[in-house]
DNA sequence: CCATTTACGAAACTGGAGTTGCGCAATTCA
DNA sequence: TGAATTGCGCAACTCCAGTTTCGTAAATGG
């Protein structure tokens, strides 16, 4: 069935959320202002809120769009398939920066964004299920190694990934330590390399 | 040295403290309303705001006031000393809720206080000061056990408590899981079991 | 062509955090 | 006692995210 009205301009879309990833990694959620996005899209306030109801939905719209590309692969080598992936996750959590602390922690925005995921159902749900299914696959990913006697047979495995996934944003929001390539390997080695069989 | 001018009252941090952490816990971060908190300690705004700069700095003597009772003891099983640790932090992850969400998670709250640190200098060095000592003390507790020969030799303490504490803000903030004493156990068995010295 | 439907833009409005100015109260020091 | 200092309450103010209203534009269907 065909639309009835007037239809969206569809470079809208494209167009803001570009201009709203920008100032989101820039200057973090707070300097995320929708009166900027609106201004630089060159669009009224009210065209941005009839496609995103609050800025709360244009910024999880914005870093969902960010995340889109973190693939999960199983290569049958399942340490280095997880540094792989968790290199992925702690990339994206170090993109973005808080609001004038460009070298500073990106706590901020990511515990924004979380907070956002909280203040509306229609977010958290939508994040939760994108979260799940992250899960769901990191999940599959340890099992197959389980199965095929990489890992440990009696390998309880969602604890497992809620540690990996969890030691990373952990530092990036409480602890503020870093989260780089040296750290990855190293979480790594702590929490799998006396979970592989033993020889 | 006696201070100058006119002596604060000193009762008026015990009630604002008291009836802010009532708000918090109840209705979440974005419930918490200085001028209702005024209102209902019978103060002026002016007031609350000579003590804490900002909503903000509030919130976060709320939760460290929550948090100072959570203590940490070397009872010379490690197993049941970090259950009962991680328990004390899951209770205390637990008790915030979401406004507006009185059975659901405290995800938003807890995200609010990390994205209040970020916004102040001083309330991330304070934080971060505070979590500093308490993963000194855990890696303490860890290294003691593995000096007396309950853990493995060539253990690496610091990424096994990102591990642990990590799963718990993990699970809170990100996928929404349940925190209850049956995870945590069976977090900490995931973590250390393999941990353990071999017999 | 005309009624209907939906999109758009401009501007005014709402609500809450945070700030400011001012008069008064309480305390110290000379 | 009196000047200086600091705390308190009241009220008005700023700022900005978010909302609402209304007039206009672009499409469809009869």
């Amino acid at each position: 069935m065909v639309p009835r009205g007037r239809p969206r301009d569809t470079q809208v879309d494209e167009r803001v959320l570009r201009i709203a990833a920008a100032l989101l990694l820039e200057r973090g959620y707070t300097g995320l202002s929708i009166d900027e996005v609106a201004e630089q899209a060159g669009v009224a306030k009210t065209t941005l809120y009839r496609r995103w109801p609050a800025k709360d939905h244009l910024a999880v719209a914005v870093v969902a769009r960010l995340q889109a590309d973190d693939e999960i692969t199983d290569t049958g080598d399942i340490r280095a398939d997880l540094v792989n992936y968790l290199e992925k996750i702690a990339a994206g959590l170090n993109r973005m920066r808080a609001a004038g602390h460009r070298e500073g922690p990106s706590a901020g925005t990511v515990g924004e964004l979380v907070a956002a995921a909280a203040r509306h159902e229609d977010i958290g749900r939508l994040t939760r299920k994108q979260y799940a299914e992250r899960n769901t696959l990191a999940l599959a990913l340890i099992e197959a190694a389980r199965v095929r006697g990489e890992l440990r047979a009696d390998l309880d495995a969602e604890p497992l990934f809620d540690q990996l996934a969890g030691a990373l944003y952990y530092r990036v929001m409480i602890t503020g330590a870093p989260v780089d390539r040296a750290y990855v390997e190293r979480l790594v080695s702590s929490a799998l390399e006396r979970n592989l069989t033993c020889p």
